[in-house]
DNA sequence: CATTACCTGCAA
DNA sequence: TTGCAGGTAATG
């Protein structure tokens, strides 16, 4: 489910609801929810912590905690994260429980079990942040390394987009999504683009992901904010999944081939294979 | 590079 | 019953 958009719609619900709670309780119902450490130790080490950050990188979301410690939450497929008062009703698919002083809690739900929670000191933060692309909507640096990375990359464009190395935070919704707004083909090979096409294609990414927030995220099948309340980008999204709809642009029925493993969907006229 | 594994539910 | 699903790590 959840790409850049979503957590990052996940992250601004949560920050003012959570920042400066403490962890009264932590209660684990699926152990391997808990990528690290193991489950006491986990329940051990967040338990009476403050919660002094909510930050996000590429798809992992970031609660930094008064310990120096920061718990970092990916939610994969189908995960997600729920602020609600403490004696709610579970979510049926609740993994993780986080109680928080003030009446509230965190429940990790997650119907696939993909999900995974890392409580890490800094070095293993670190560690697992290091292996991720530059954030898109950043800085001018970002901009600059994922050029550089495209002069260099071979191969198809689709599965570049969805390597979190060569840049953070798109899936496959919003990788079809930004080939479309560029005029690029999936299996485009990197090697064969132009400048002007590699900067087109930096900027589609960015639009895309930056009207996605705007729109709330994508909910398609599972995505749900921390407050329960549904993204409204899938009424805009303009090729994935529409397979044999008109194309928006031009009226072509969009195609849907497989790339990668992932079923790809792009308007075969506006983003013609040269 | 493609395939498999990790999981569950839904629609065709 | 089969195939598919928004992710990624681990295999051939």
């Amino acid at each position: 489910m959840p790409e850049l958009p979503e957590v990052e719609i996940v992250r601004r619900d949560l920050e003012p609801h959570v920042l400066g709670r403490r962890v009264g309780s932590v209660e684990v119902l699926w152990e391997r929810s808990i990528a690290t450490p193991a489950a006491p130790e986990f329940v051990c080490r967040l338990t009476g912590r403050v919660i002094t950050g909510v930050d996000r990188r590429g798809k992992f979301l970031l609660l930094r905690l008064d310990s120096g410690e920061t718990l970092a939450v990916h939610l994969r497929m189908t995960g997600r994260l729920l602020l609600r008062p403490v004696g709610a009703a579970p979510d049926p698919y609740l993994r993780v429980r986080i109680v928080l002083e003030g009446g509230v809690e965190l429940q990790f739900a997650d119907q696939r079990k993909f999900g995974r929670l890392y409580l890490l000191e800094p070095s293993a933060l670190e560690a697992l942040l290091s292996r991720l692309g530059p954030e898109p909507l950043d800085t001018q640096a970002g901009r600059e390394q994922f050029l550089a990375l495209l002069r260099r990359r071979r191969g198809a464009l689709k599965p570049l987009l969805l390597d979190q190395a060569a840049i953070a935070g798109l899936g496959n919704i919003y990788a079809d999504e930004a080939l479309f707004r560029a005029g690029l083909h999936p299996l485009r090979r990197a090697e064969t683009l132009t400048e002007e096409e590699r900067v087109r294609l930096y900027e589609a990414v960015q639009e895309t992901l930056q009207a996605a927030i705007e729109h709330g995220g994508t909910s398609i099948a599972t995505f749900m904010s921390a407050l329960g309340t549904y993204g409204r980008n899938q009424e805009y999204l303009l090729v994935h999944r529409r397979a044999g709809k008109p194309c928006p642009r031009c009226g072509t029925p969009i195609e849907r081939i497989v790339v990668g493993g992932r079923g790809t969907f792009f308007c075969p006229r506006c983003q013609p294979l040269p």
